[in-house]
RNA sequence: GCCGGAGUGGCGGAAUUGGCAGACGCGCACGACUCAAAAUCGUGUUCCCUCGGGAAUGUGGGUUCGAUUCCCACCUUCGGCACCA
């Protein structure tokens, strides 16, 4: 094995050695430095779960390396790291367990700051913040404070879902599949009608769905897209009978006169007022019904078309026809204005349900070019844009101008307008929870809603409570925690005993980031005007419609109250993918396939763990984990220590050709590794290094000691210094240098070494390789095309024949075409 | 149903964006070292073959001198949304 003098590679030994070396140097401290470019590298922050787990290793340590790479290239780099650590598991790990919420989150979080310092990542500590910590939330209270002095907080009555089993309020998006259960704990969700804080975050859904000047993945600008849900159409208001305004939002206002009938949503406060006596029963019904569909599990798409008819009717403002009004559960209280016109003819759902109770369908749309519809025969809706027909003053008009006729006609009429709808609702903050930090709202009877004075923040989270759970929040059933007193008045007053969102602190921690203590406000403005914008923002795509949003939205907000700058927070975003099990599933503990990164690292060492993350996949994709694969990885780790560390057996002679061999390969090489780490293509970074340490390997005996060779080692360690810091600062060490490798500059290709002086021409006939020869790199067409047809193997193919048509690739191919 | 990914050897994956398909690694086979094994090093490894070649990047078509790459249709698969008016 190894020669007596070189150690054995003992990634243990060296990696703890590094790790407190670095850590006693201040190695990775980030601080202004007006002198240097500054880069904001900033990573998902996690939850403090219990353990790290490979998911988190994969996440975070390719954007370490690639930090580490902005550092080697003259960046002053920010790559900080903290926890999120309010939020229901902590609640549901301390019942499981019977501990304290408080207790058990520090404690996770002590176990994986442990297991984040064993990654080697170039962490600056003292800018960790904890979300849990009475400095951090704080501000967060303070935030929303200025949000609702600023009318983007407001308080409604909401029917929300509700999970029965966790006893909190859900987010749309935390409610999941078909049957619409928990995202945590898959208990189907039920709605319950509470006075809840939500945030104005449609007041921004047109400037949320403008990404111009980021480099965000298409991937999540579609997610969020699709989120808000922009449509374009008219409000249009019908009137009852009795007077009363029903609006409707509609995206074919060209369809007003093939209005058949009304729908509204059951929940419509109009339904009781339209609903004549003889049909109260059916009413009254099937609202029970429709609440109850809710509460249980819903049923497939194709769940047939209900709804009864309350017996009121409306009138068309355009036609002045008289409308039946319905009421039907297909139409939700939750999108649009809760009711809707219904034009069978040219939408599919208005079709079934017309079909369905036997309502009229009117054509008034004929598409150009296809026989003119008749209602009796029509089997589905044609929603198809046409010519107008029945549609009194705008019959004829063609389909490409009857959208905006129309919305210029009911606006004529004062009946309606153009108008935009989002899918996109406001954010609902409010949680029954403990483990949150408090709304900082105290409720006066004279006076309402009243913020706590910034200078009594923060409103403290009581730590003596009973955090299990009763169905109450917690923080209701303290002894004195919610007596308080008025702000303005002075009288006795009551404190908000819900919590806030976690969404809402991971919201600004790459703000708190800046300056962690810092005590005058939430960043210090020096700060940010140094860091600010986040320049590479790296983590998992399922955060593309919740936390993407929502911290663009903050950024906007606080933008507009002058406290931030710029459009957007984050400038580039880039996701990683899945690590998956062996199996190719997704990880658990009940599957059994659940890769510990601890034992990694106690096994290969943390360099090795690195880069098999980095080597296995392509980031953005993922994949399942491979046992076998990793040891590949830790082969060519130790291939590197003993190549460049192990005096050389032969005396070498090193020839010319040699050299240049080498000197060529090394810049290639370097050229390659730097533009993937600018591109996130990590994967090929990790193959190229593998194939130039082999060729290093290979020539070795005969250039070793020579300055080429030493260029090489020099070249290749600096390059693998952001991929496995240990063991490229133990052998740059050992190699008799004093200063960190992690303190060297990025080398420079040099590009005239690097080139290609002679090139494989590959030479084809009819599309088909049939030789390749070798010729100088600079070749004129002329030369290359005579130099393949001289060849012999062409020969055999050309049969005498004359070519048709020579294609010449410049430093590539030719194409003899017969 | 709609939107968006993905489909390449036994496996993970590469391919300068229209120009040598299968880099790099795993696995496997053979060899060297060893009493032996492990480790290490070396060689080979898409498939078929009559050893001349031929076929092949989910399937079928198209454009092109040339297609993993572009276009059309379809299949499979993974995500997201879903009675959105």
């Amino acid at each position: 094995m190894a020669k007596p003098n070189v150690p054995n590679y003992n990634p243990d030994e060296i990696e703890r050695k590094w790790q407190e070396q670095w850590a006693a140097d201040g190695l990775y401290k980030s601080d202004i430095n007006d002198s240097r470019t500054k880069f904001y590298a900033l990573t998902m922050l996690p939850y403090p779960s219990g353990d790290l787990h490979i998911g988190h290793w994969y996440a975070i340590t390719p954007s370490d390396a690639r930090a580490r790479y902005k550092r080697m290239n003259g960046f002053n780099v920010l790559f900080p790291i903290g926890f999120d650590a309010f939020g229901l598991p902590a609640e549901n790990a301390a019942i499981k367990r019977n501990i304290h919420p408080k207790t058990w989150t520090y404690a996770n979080i002590d176990r994986m700051r442990g297991q984040l310092k064993s990654m080697g990542a170039m962490f600056d500590w003292r800018r960790e913040i904890i979300s849990a910590d009475e400095k951090y939330y704080r501000w967060t209270q303070w935030f929303f404070i200025q949000l609702y002095k600023h009318g983007l907080a407001y308080r409604k009555m909401s029917p929300v879902d509700w999970c029965p089993k966790d006893h909190t309020t859900l987010a749309r998006e935390q409610v999941v599949g078909e049957d619409r259960h928990c995202e945590r704990c898959g208990t189907p969700v039920i709605k319950k009608d509470l006075e809840q804080w939500f945030f104005r975050i449609t007041n921004y859904a047109e400037e949320l769905l403008n990404f111009e000047g980021i480099d965000w993945p298409e991937r999540v600008r579609t997610l969020q897209t699709n989120w808000i849900g922009k449509s374009e159409g008219a409000l249009v208001t019908f009137k009852t009978e009795a007077g009363d305004p029903i609006e409707v939002f509609t995206t074919r206002p060209d369809t007003l006169w093939g209005v058949t009938f009304m729908v509204l949503a059951p929940e419509h406060p109009l339904v009781q007022k339209l609903t004549t006596p003889e049909n109260q029963a059916n009413v009254e019904q099937y609202i029970m019904d429709a609440q109850r569909q809710s509460d249980i599990q819903r049923e497939a798409q194709d769940k047939e078309k209900s709804g009864v008819f309350t017996g009121g009717y409306a009138i068309n403002p355009v036609s002045g026809e008289r409308i039946p009004v319905w009421i039907a559960d297909y139409v939700l209280m939750t999108y649009g204005t809760g009711a809707i016109m219904a034009v069978p003819a040219h939408d599919q759902r208005d079709f079934e349900f017309a079909r369905k109770f036997k309502l009229p369908v009117k054509v008034v749309v004929q598409p150009g070019g296809s026989p003119v519809l008749e209602p009796e025969d029509m089997t589905e809706a044609v929603p198809a844009a046409g010519a107008l027909v029945n549609s009194g003053p705008l019959t004829g008009t063609p389909g490409d101008r009857s959208f905006k006729r129309a919305v210029e006609y009911v606006t004529q009429l004062g009946a309606g307008k153009g108008a935009t709808n989002y899918r996109l609702r406001d954010w609902l903050i409010s949680r029954q929870r403990y483990w949150g930090a408090p709304i900082p709202i105290i409720y006066c009877k004279t006076h309402g809603a009243v913020p706590v004075p910034e200078d009594q923040l923060p409103v403290k989270l009581p730590e003596d409570v009973e955090w299990k759970p009763t169905g109450e929040s917690p923080l209701k059933l303290h002894p004195t925690w919610r007596k308080t007193t008025c702000p303005i008045c002075g009288a006795p007053a009551e404190r908000e005993t819900d919590t806030m969102d976690t969404f809402m602190c991971s919201s600004w921690y790459h703000l708190r980031y800046l300056s962690p203590d810092f005590s005058e406000g939430p960043f210090d403005p020096k700060e940010y005007d140094y860091w600010m914008p986040v320049d590479t923002y790296t983590g998992g795509i399922e955060h593309a419609t919740m936390h993407l949003i929502y911290t663009r939205f903050f950024h906007k907000a606080l933008r507009d109250m002058g406290i931030t700058e710029g459009p957007e927070p984050m400038l580039q975003l880039r996701n990683q993918g899945m690590v998956l099990g062996e199996d190719s599933e997704k990880m658990s503990k009940s599957r059994g396939n659940v890769v510990a990164p601890d034992n990694l690292v106690k096994a290969y060492g943390a360099d090795t763990v690195r880069a098999y993350l980095m080597f296995f996949a392509r980031w953005d994709m993922g994949g399942p984990w491979s046992s076998g694969g990793i040891d590949g990885v830790s082969r060519w780790l130790h291939r590197v220590w003993t190549t460049l560390l192990e005096p050389a057996s032969a005396s070498g002679k090193a020839n010319e050709t040699a050299v240049k061999s080498l000197r060529r390969k090394v810049h290639q090489t370097l050229r390659t590794v730097t533009k993937d780490f600018e591109t996130f293509e990590f994967n090929t970074i990790i193959s190229a290094m593998m194939e130039l340490m082999n060729e290093m390997a290979k020539v070795k005996p005969e250039v070793a000691g020579s300055a080429a060779w030493n260029e090489a080692a020099d070249i290749y360690l600096k390059m693998l210094a952001p991929v496995t810091p240990h063991i490229s600062e133990e052998i740059w060490h050992l190699m008799g240098n004093k200063k960190s490798i992690h303190l060297q500059a990025w080398p420079k290709v040099d590009e005239v070494a690097a080139r290609q002086e002679e090139i494989t021409l590959v030479v084809q006939v009819n599309g088909k390789v049939r030789d390749r020869i070798i010729v100088p790199a600079d070749i004129d067409e002329e030369k290359a095309k005579a130099a393949a047809l001289e060849s012999e193997q062409v020969h055999k193919f050309l049969e005498g024949g004359k070519p048709r048509q020579v294609i010449y690739v410049k430093g590539r191919l030719v194409n003899i075409v017969m």
